[in-house]
DNA sequence: ACAATAGTGTCTGTAAGACAGTATTGG
DNA sequence: CCAATACTGTCTTACAGACACTATTGT
């Protein structure tokens, strides 16, 4: 007898299935970028050679907690170990997995590095957003992906996370590109350089020569544990 | 052999319980209130006789969704059918319940009346959230209803929350003295309405006569779908 | 010297808060 | 006519955006 049919209760509940899946975004190019893996191809595989999100069960023997589970995924894809990570929901139903009732958690995670994607198991690739949320991805992955990219450009609005998107130091410069490649609008460069310096987030650390002219000053974060919130939103009326 | 002793495995992996549970807030007698209900006695049971929130397991057999399951739960105690409900996040890790690897899914509710409490199978009550907050609560209820409170408040700078913990209709005044309630702090007369009439989310619905002075007019929402997102919090620079 | 990029100063419009005023009810 | 509450108007101020200006580098 296969263990998959074991039908699991406890307490006279059946149990559902239960996941983790990781949005991992990055900016490569001045795009904003989105890490995707291809599914397994097999008789048993649900969405076979499909592109998904990274992530799968949870292992309650290696993962003390929902979160570590996510940060063991995210190591596992891009050997990031402490990046910007922050849960973005779960979605949970009876059809979203054709092997039963499953529910996933869906975490956003930043990172500053391209990085070279270390797990060799299944093939991946960093994707342009514009052109992942057209893919048709497997389970449900495309409604995660549309609104972990809600979350990240409204956050944007009014938080320091495109920090999270760049190798530091960075430039204010930098930073502001990624402001607008997220927001995809422009920015005043007085008014942004004045949000930056006021909300008193970023410690300097030397300056950075560019290719042409006059060289920036180069920044890090003070905490890279959180975000810091802007107290009002860029452009007020709109 | 009792089925709590299955161990539920599948593709190789043990499944965790899986359980929802609901911070439901209401305003009574101008305070921030929730309702907690008394975990059963028994041996068997987890914290027996201890003040929790409404929730428990998701039965895959009656609810399609989680979204479906917590609605569920908010109708057996409260008979209110419609709330606003959103959902609060995840909480999953290996020590939280006794009986094993768990993880719920919070949500939280806001009604507009206090709504006589339905269910009689367990004991439950309306409990202001400044008394509620230091009571032990069983599993890790304490630490959901205190990230509930947090992102209530918080979202109440920015939006319409307060509006669905009022009955209907109901006049401005009223709805300023809910935000007041939940803010801690006063807020200004003219600023308070201009706000809220410029969002145009709410509609006449008649005078309503008080106990003394000049009636107010009443208002409904517009939608009952959605909460209203305001350009800007309340108090600029602080 | 000039191109290119980084960084600053100044003006202005907008919108929120402060607060004083007016309006409408009951006793 | 007074108390109590609802509602409005005006003034002020803070701050974000616009945009022109200065600063510093490489070629």
């Amino acid at each position: 007898m296969s263990n998959a049919r074991v039908v699991s209760t406890s307490l006279g509940f059946e149990r559902p299935l239960v996941t983790v899946d990781v949005v991992i975004f990055t900016v490569i190019d001045e795009q904003l970028c989105v890490l995707l893996v291809r599914r397994p191809d097999g008789e048993q595989e649900p969405f076979p050679g499909r592109w998904a999100l990274p992530g799968g069960f949870v292992d309650v023997n290696k993962d003390v907690s929902l979160q570590a589970c996510a940060e063991r995924k995210l190591m596992a894809k891009t050997g990031v170990a402490s990046p910007y990570l922050e849960q973005l929901g779960s979605w949970g139903d009876a059809k979203r997995d054709p092997r039963g009732w499953s529910c996933t958690h869906a975490y956003f995670a930043l990172i500053g590095q391209p990085a070279s994607i270390v797990d060799g198991d299944a093939p991946a690739e960093w994707l342009p957003c514009d052109l992942a949320v057209r893919r048709r991805l497997a389970f449900d992955h495309s409604s995660l992906l549309t609104a972990a990219i809600e979350r990240l450009r409204s956050k944007v609005e009014y938080t320091s996370l495109p920090a999270f998107l760049l190798p530091e130091p960075f430039t204010l410069p930098q930073l502001q590109r990624v402001y607008e490649v997220v927001l995809g609008r422009a920015l005043d460069k007085s008014a942004f350089r004045k949000r930056m310096l006021d909300a008193d987030y970023l410690e300097e650390a030397g300056p950075v020569t560019g290719d042409h002219g006059r060289p920036a000053m180069g920044y890090r974060l003070r905490e890279r544990e959180r975000a810091t919130v802007f107290p009002r939103g860029f452009k007020s009326g709109e």
